[in-house]
DNA sequence: GTGATTGCAAACCTTTTGCACGCCA
DNA sequence: TGGCGTGCAAAAGGTTTGCAATCAC
């Protein structure tokens, strides 16, 4: 990634927010709705970027500095079990959330790893391969792009 | 995955079936002709499941049991780096490999992980979105489906 | 012969698990 | 108050690195 804290989302700069969506997610989920995982939804929910769990909790840290990387990780994978993240597929490297559990589809960074998302009306009505709902149930469809971002596509700089 | 040796791939039954190929590909990356770099070939190349490392290891290791998982390891990541084979991307699980390099689209198992190959043409020229060649240099394009393989979609046993 | 490659071992990183304590409902 | 959730620590799993011995060229 190629800086801390890059692609934050412009909603919701004071505090409360995001806090009634969570607190409706939770009521929802019958889970409790816990100063961590208000502000793990929080942080997740300014991240454009596609943050992985240590990210996350870097950034949770400065509101919250006494969390713990496993809460952190464990309110992830909760909030990605109720379809309030998605996990996004990556190549190997560690496994990274994304907030917007809508289909859309991306473009990643073969350099640097960076994932943007990408909207595109022709991609969203793609056919499904008739040959395969017969054995197959196909959940969703997303198309993945490979490529340079800008940073990766000036220099060799950069990593 | 459903079992440890699924998918094999019918094309060379007798040994020496890719050896050809795998000496050409050695000489023009200028790579030394191991007989450990021969059985991961031969294995990757004999398989259509997308298999990780730790699968291509323990299968190469039927044919050269003193091969050491490190060796695997790199060699998968040697072809990948020469183009040889090709990363797959994943939902944070251990990365897997695929022989074919060429552009083509998949099928992911939400529930196993299990990898299917899909070849479906409408997918093979899918416009790029123009907003982004500006800024992102697009290598290549894949659609990923999500879905239940049949297996999974039977029955809750067999996860 | 020489340098690339291997095998072993340890390091490293990320994710998962167990458990006692604390806090939310 | 009861039980879910947290924090700590250790374990587990996968990948990477260093190095001496080996093997392909």
């Amino acid at each position: 990634m190629h800086a801390d804290e890059p692609h934050r989302r412009g909603e919701e700069d004071e505090d409360g927010g995001v806090y009634p969506a969570f607190s409706t997610l939770c009521e929802r989920h019958g889970l409790r709705a816990t100063p961590q995982r208000a502000a793990v939804y929080r942080e997740l929910r300014g991240s454009a970027d596609h943050p992985s769990a240590e990210t996350i909790f870097r950034r949770v840290r400065r509101r919250l500095p006494n969390v713990s990387f496993d809460t952190v990780n464990r309110t992830l994978l909760t909030f990605a079990s109720v379809g309030a993240a998605a996990v996004v597929e990556g190549f190997g490297d560690s496994r990274r959330f994304d907030p917007d559990t809508h289909n859309h589809h991306r473009l990643v960074c073969v350099k640097c790893r960076a994932i943007r998302d990408v909207r595109y009306p022709p991609y969203d009505d793609l056919p499904v391969p008739p040959e395969l709902t017969r054995d197959f149930e196909v959940l969703g469809k997303r198309v993945v792009l490979q490529g340079l971002c800008p940073l990766c596509r000036q220099g060799p700089q950069r990593g």
